[in-house]
DNA sequence: TAGATTGTTAATCGATTAACAATC
DNA sequence: TAGATTGTTAATCGATTAACAATC
């Protein structure tokens, strides 16, 4: 079966959060559920959720609503939370460290492979039972183990030289928690940013923009 | 002068990249700046750039283009980043540090007062200088202290109850980092999310898509 | 003054919502 | 069968882009 097209990123950004009420509901012993009922718990309108399912084929049945198992495991798949990526971590201070224990729990797609640090303090040290190894040893690790994607947690200055690194030694896509520009300066990889400052400042915005309405 | 009203999601959101931009083309000593160079330098275009800007007035000079220092100020300050906002962390796991040492280093708008934690091994802990305080101590402190701005940090389970104690003690917004909706449970907060599993799937999307367009 | 570039109005494009025939 | 609810088409709404008069 050919993969569906042309789904817009709006769409897409929706469905990790699909399938995690799902999981949800399912943890409530929940089975069954209506666009409607779906909407009122999701705070969307029952109408755009199922303009959202119907992108990938819809999977609901009329008069009946939705069985929430088997749309967890369609949306997972549209996802593609069944094809592991092999995982390496770009630097090993706080954040480094971090993720590679959060992924390590909650995110079985995201097989960490590997933890890279440039320093000598850092390297060796064991991080959810992985060593952090020199990063002068990147080159030589992605022509054995063929990592597919990056978590970028350098600091800024890093970023750039890195991501060069990266882009020739095979890696595909870049999560990216620097505020280095990935996607501007390399196109040719998928990035997802997480702008933690960014974020800050939204709220910031929100704070003072508050009763202007 | 009042503040600019009705303001969409969307152009506010390219606030903060905006002011990061300007912040490094100051560094690199620029100091003028049109429209459409800045489209080129951002892979946006001219247009919604000098669209962006026109919602809170416009501060370009026609046939000159924009001053640079002084454009950024006007951001950070539409932003509202002068406005010192006391802030909390919840939880001082590994997240709850690696935050709290983070907007320390480069968020001077948040200003931590306190970490709160209600593990026993943890309270007491220094990190960045800021002692870990027992949960069960917050509502005396936000009686003291007053903090608007709280960052939660803390497993999904937590999330809710902490929440509901947030609300009461005056807790005007929340930067939320559990998969916890607080927006749908507390629609009086000002929320903004950074789910990092989110982010993961997405780019888990983009991976597997690759090739289909 | 002539050239450059803004701020803004109009046109286009895309995303969300509403409506409804199809059907379980 | 009657009621419920889907998937999809049409209508609306909002955001982005294009165009251009105003003006530094």
């Amino acid at each position: 079966m050919s993969k569906t097209r042309n789904v817009s990123l709006s769409v897409i950004k929706r469905m990790p959060r699909y399938y995690r009420f799902l999981g949800d509901l399912k943890a409530q012993g929940i089975n069954r559920i209506s666009s409607k009922e779906l909407s009122n718990r999701m705070g969307l309108t029952a109408s755009q959720i199922r303009q959202d399912f119907s992108c990938f084929g819809g999977f609901g049945q009329q008069g009946y609503g939705y069985n929430v198992t088997q749309l967890q495991q369609e949306i997972g798949s549209i996802i593609g939370l069944d094809n592991k990526q092999r995982t390496i971590i770009i630097g090993a201070g706080n954040l480094g460290k971090t993720i590679a224990t959060h992924v390590k729990r909650e995110l079985s797609t995201f097989e960490i492979v590997g933890i890279f640090d440039r320093k000598e303090s850092t390297i060796g040290q064991m991080i959810s039972g992985i060593p952090v190894r020199n990063s002068d040893t990147l080159e030589e690790f992605c022509k054995e183990v063929f990592p597919t994607v990056a978590v970028l947690c350098v600091p800024f200055d890093a970023a750039r030289e890195i991501c060069e690194k990266l882009s020739v030694l095979g890696i595909k896509a870049v999560l990216n928690f620097t505020h280095f520009d990935v996607a501007l300066n390399f196109p040719e990889m998928k990035v997802e940013n997480i702008h933690i400052n960014d974020s800050f400042m939204t709220l910031c915005y929100k704070i003072n923009s508050d009763g202007d309405e």
